[in-house]
DNA sequence: TTGTTTTGTCTAT
DNA sequence: ATAGACAAAACAA
């Protein structure tokens, strides 16, 4: 469990991998590594810019070719809808529905992922999506 | 600026 | 099979 401005953060563990992070809510966990706890940590801070763990993703498999698009967006860079779409032949609103579904952000950053002449959505709350671009911008 | 249409994928019926 | 939901975008007016 992990404390921001904005709330908590817990992350799920099963055998050694991340399964899932929840914003702002606080879910019942088991044991969660170290390791993982500090990357999170320095991560809100401003202090690292990958988060490199072994996590299990479970999901279809458009979603998960969504996904590892979104992974490959650099730190501190945002991607429209449309510009991930178009580089997998697909539609804007599928990949704002597949990116609905993320179990695990800040891992796979749907935050960097903004509409063409607007913020976009975020299942946690605009909120959240503000707070991290707002890290990653180095502002305060 | 606003409303309307087009759009791909997922879930539930 | 089909209908409805959706974190978008393009277009008409």
């Amino acid at each position: 469990m992990i404390f921001t401005p904005l709330g908590p953060i817990s992350v799920l563990v099963e055998d050694g991998k991340v399964v899932r992070i929840e914003l702002g809510r606080n879910v019942r966990t088991g044991d969660v590594p170290q390791g993982i706890l500090r990357q999170i940590e320095e991560y809100l801070a401003g202090l690292r810019k990958e988060l490199d763990f072994e996590a299990q993703i479970v999901g279809t498999c458009f979603q998960k070719r969504v996904w590892e698009e979104v992974r490959k967006i650099p730190y501190g860079e945002v991607r429209t809808y449309g510009e991930i779409a178009k580089k997998l032949g697909t539609s804007p609103r599928a990949v704002g529905r597949a990116l609905a579904e993320n179990p695990l952000p800040l891992y796979i950053p749907c935050h960097r992922v903004v509409a063409k002449n607007k913020l976009g959505g975020f299942s946690a709350g605009l909120e959240w999506k503000e707070y991290l671009l707002r890290i990653e911008r180095g502002g305060a």
